[in-house]
DNA sequence: AAGTGGTCTAGACCACTCA
DNA sequence: GAGTGGTCTAGACCACTTG
């Protein structure tokens, strides 16, 4: 029943890490200065950074050392971003907030962000455009308690990446699912496109690595040609 | 520049599973035993398997022993039909072939297939209909030096997991693009839509876990609201 | 040359499954 | 209780990077 050993041990760096000991980008101590610092041994040391390593949590670079992966860098977002050009570029919209709510969240946001209905939650609307012209409407909901002060952050609008960040979280793989539907009124009006247009559905649930359900995304994307999900 | 002997050890262990000496579902003897028969240590054993779990090449339980993974088995296919309920079931529709074609690869089916345009390849087209209603037609391209006797074999049709098997393919994680498209006026008429109605495009590429490229499948799909890709 | 991660070994003990 | 995979240790040597 007792978690293992090196799992124990990549929960704490984790911990440190997210906290901010380390930051973005620095290298952390060599496998045998940490094995000693947390008593194990540099076998069981070397497993929890080659989980944290498959996790995105850290890079290792053999001759070099261990480097905190900067999740709000680009490569990273990718992850998070999963509209693409056909060369395999991320598309680079320029994402406006068309709102931002708080309230109490409402029966699916507890059941996505396994939340109690007495739960408060931040609820953001936005547009992409690339060239002027709208191809995607967001509608997020992240639990309040996670990310206070929220609202008063200035250099809003980011992502999800860069919030959590900020606020100590790192992100695990999301959940994500793709399907189909159609404009309703206000989102056929925001996408320029007739009510009941065929749309691309993401839905995609995001978990910290320390176990937390930190952003429910529901994008609903007009796709041209030239465009592809992957 | 010398191949990690883990690595060689797993090469040897999927090609002796590929050639059919263990078959799918039973078990492999046990890591000691391996590891004296390949001259390596116990370590070095069990970081291969754990690769080959990695792929989905065996499963380990502890207390019982290592298996064989069956890839035509139900849980596996799953990586490779994407279209699901919303419960996250398959969607599991009847498929039927329109055609079977020999013929040179064309300019396309070379550079995703990584062929000359001397290659020959299986072309097969079909539709998978549920409760009698078409909502997918597939185009797949196979190289035909690694498919012999493909198109004699009976028991067709299979699908791409049941052919590699039987081919001695083990198969690895596919590589996969979605996007969007119209309906062409073939494919209107097979699936029963007006031509130019809007489809999800679902592109792939599956290569074998010895390095060959088995596979490229394009597959049109006409979701309806309950179902979704993941 | 010094320092890092990567590979490889040998062996002890634990946790689970099944007869 | 015998057999399996899972965890943990200790130490040697290799390959790569940097000053």
């Amino acid at each position: 029943m007792t978690r293992p050993l090196y799992l124990q041990v990549r929960d704490a760096l984790i911990e440190r890490i997210a906290a901010g000991a380390w930051k973005p980008g620095a290298s952390i101590p060599n496998e045998l200065d940490l094995s000693r610092e947390y008593g194990v041994s540099a076998g069981t040391m070397r497993k929890a950074l080659e989980i944290m390593e498959s996790e995105h949590v850290v890079v290792r670079k053999q001759g070099r050392g261990t480097y905190v992966i900067d999740q709000a860098t680009d490569e990273l977002r990718g992850r998070y971003t999963a509209v693409r050009h056909a060369n395999g570029a991320r598309v680079a919209g320029h994402v406006e907030i068309v709102d931002v709510m708080e309230g109490a969240a409402h029966e699916q946001e507890c059941e996505r962000l396994r939340l109690e209905l007495s739960d408060t939650v931040y609820r953001i609307r936005s547009v992409a455009r690339v060239a002027g012209s709208p191809y995607m409407v967001e509608q997020i909901s992240m639990p309040a308690r996670l990310f206070p002060d929220l609202l008063k952050t200035n250099g809003f609008p980011r992502d999800i990446s860069a919030i959590a960040q900020a606020h100590g979280k790192l992100l695990g793989k999301p959940e994500e699912r793709i399907s189909v539907g159609q404009a309703s009124p206000e989102v056929a009006e925001l996408l320029l496109v007739a009510p009941m247009a065929p749309l691309i559905v993401l839905d995609r649930v995001s978990i910290s690595l320390d176990g937390n359900f930190v952003e429910w995304r529901v994008a609903q994307c007009h796709l041209t040609a030239n465009c592809y999900l992957a």
